[in-house]
DNA sequence: CCTAAGACTTTGTTCAACAATCGACCGTAG
DNA sequence: CTACGGTCGATTGTTGAACAAAGTCTTAGG
C-alpha cells in the first residue's frame, strides 16, 4: 500500500513503540524550502485579501518583501500558479487570479463528480465515510461560527467536504478535490461579509453529518446535491454583483486569463 | 471604419480585406521559454525509455547535457514534477517516476469517472461529441499501426480519448485529464512490444466511433467501460510481471514515492 | 559485523549581470 | 485629431558562480 504521504508514515506501530506518540504530533509545520515558506505567505495573503484578485506581483517587489531571492520567488510563483491562484504570462509576469463565474461553474462541476461520487461509494459499501471525522469538523465549524470566526469557517466547511470525498481512498481525487477547494476560496473574497456566506451552511453541515451517521445516506445524497447547488449560485451571484459594480473589465488583452 | 479586428465577418471580398487571411494562420508554436523547451526534451526521453523509471536525474549532469543553466533545469524539473512523471524529494533531487499497480488502478478510476462522464453527457443531450475530431484520429492510429509506428499509435489513442472527454467542455476535467493520460504513458513503457498493448485497441477505438458516429451512445458507453476494464488489467498485469522479473525492489529509504 | 567520524557529492539558495520582451510615451504624417 | 512607428524604461528570462545545508559514501575502529 504506497501512501505518498510526504510527511511520516502511519505504520510506525511495530516493535519500540515508545516513539509512537510523537508520531501523531501535529507534525509542527516543517515547510522545508524558502520557496514553500514564500508561497505560504502569498498564499495567506490572497486569502486575507491583501493581495486582491487582478493585482499583479512583480518578482523584484516581492524579493525585497520576503527577503528572499528573485529565483525564490520565482519557484513560489510557479507553485501558486499550478494550483491556480496566479495566472502567468510570458514576459509579463503573474497577478492574482479572477475567478469568473465560468470558472465556478466549472468548479462545482468538478465537485458534483467527486463528492456525489463518493456518496454514491459510501451507498454501495464500496468505501466507508468516516463519520466522526466528519462530525469533529462540524463541531468545529460551529465553535468558529459561534466565535464569529468565519474566515475559518469557511475553512473548515471546505475540510468537511474534501473528508467526504476522501472516503473513495484516491490520492488523486484528493489531489485534485484539495486543489479545487483552494481555488474556490478565491470566489469567497468577492463576499464583503463571510457570514453571508458560510453562516447558513453550518447547520446544513451538521445535519448532513446527521444523515450519514444515521446511515441514510442516499437522503444525504440528496442534499448534498442541493447543498452544492445553492452554493454554486449564491457565489456566482455574488461575483456578477461584483463585476457589475466595481468596472473589472480592466482585463487588459485577450479575453480570458492564461497560465492554466 | 478600417478597424483591424481580428475576427472580421467573412463578407472580406470587399475593400482592404487584404489582412484577414492572416488572421487564419496556425500561431508558429510558441514554446517560449528554455525551461519548457528543457522539460520537453526531458518527457521526450522519458517516453522513448531512456530515462526509465527509478532514474535518478541529477540536476548538474540535465545542465550540462541540455546546455542550460541549473535553475532552468530545475524549473522544467518542477514542471515535470507537477506532470507526475518525476518524483521529488527534499535534498535528494528528483527521479522518473514508478508507475504502481495502485497507481494504475487510481488513473483508471479516474479515467472512468471523466470518460463515461462525457458518453452520459451525451447521452442526456448536454454536450455533442465531436464525432469527425474522434474519426480522424482513429484513422491517424490505423495509419501508424500500418506502418508499425506504435508509439504514435499509443499517443493518438490517448488523444481520442482526449476527444471524448473533451464534450464535456470543462477546462479542468480538459486539464486533469491530459495530466492522467500522460501519466499513464509511463505504463506503457513496461511493454517491451508496444503492439502487444495497442494493437487490438485500434480496432476497438474504430467500433466506438462507429457506434457514437451511429448515434448508438448507450452501447458506446457499455463498450468503452469493457474497454477501460481490459486495459487497466492488461497495464496491471505487466507491471506485476515485470515488478517480479527485474528486481526492482530497489526503491531505496521508505516505502513509498514523494512528491506528488 | 556494526558503528561512527570524516570526505565527498548533490541539492537549496543567493547574488549580480545581461538579454529579451513588453508597455507606454512621443513625435510625425495623413 | 487620429493612426502609425520608433524609442525608452521597466520587468521578466536566463545565466554562472558561489556558498550553506543535507545526504551519501568511505574508512577506521570497536
Amino acid at each position: 500500500m504506497v501512501k505518498p504521504s510526504r510527511h511520516s508514515d502511519p505504520s510506525a506501530s511495530e516493535g519500540s513503540g515508545r516513539l509512537d506518540d510523537l508520531a501523531d504530533l501535529p507534525a509542527l509545520r516543517p515547510l522545508p524550502t524558502a520557496a514553500e515558506r514564500a508561497a505560504e505567505v502569498i498564499r495567506e495573503n490572497i486569502f486575507e485579501g491583501r493581495f486582491a484578485p487582478g493585482t499583479p506581483l512583480p518578482e523584484a517587489a516581492l524579493s525585497k518583501a520576503l527577503q528572499v531571492s528573485r529565483n525564490t520567488v520565482r519557484e513560489a510563483f510557479r507553485m501558486l500558479t499550478s494550483e491556480h491562484l496566479l495566472t502567468y504570462e510570458a514576459h509579463r509576469g503573474v497577478m492574482v487570479r479572477w475567478l469568473s463565474e465560468v470558472d465556478v461553474g466549472d468548479i462545482y462541476r468538478l465537485r458534483r463528480m467527486f463528492e456525489l461520487a463518493a456518496l454514491d461509494h459510501a451507498i454501495d459499501g464500496r468505501h466507508e465515510l468516516d463519520v466522526s471525522a466528519i462530525g469533529d469538523l462540524v463541531t468545529t465549524a460551529e465553535r468558529a461560527a459561534a466565535a464569529g470566526r468565519w474566515k475559518e469557517v469557511g475553512t473548515v466547511n471546505l475540510r468537511f467536504h474534501e473528508q467526504i470525498v476522501a472516503a473513495q481512498q484516491s490520492p488523486r481525487i484528493n489531489e485534485v478535490f484539495r486543489r479545487l477547494m483552494t481555488e474556490i476560496r478565491l470566489g469567497f473574497l468577492v463576499f464583503t461579509d463571510p457570514a453571508e456566506l458560510h453562516g447558513d451552511f453550518v447547520p446544513r453541515n451538521r445535519e448532513l453529518h446527521g444523515l450519514i451517521a444515521g446511515g441514510d445516506l442516499r437522503q444525504a445524497r440528496a442534499e448534498l446535491a442541493i447543498y452544492l447547488d445553492e452554493a454554486e449560485h449564491r457565489i456566482t451571484t455574488a461575483i456578477r454583483g461584483s463585476s457589475d459594480r466595481s468596472g473589472r473589465s480592466g482585463r487588459s488583452r485577450k479575453e480570458g486569463q492564461a497560465g492554466v
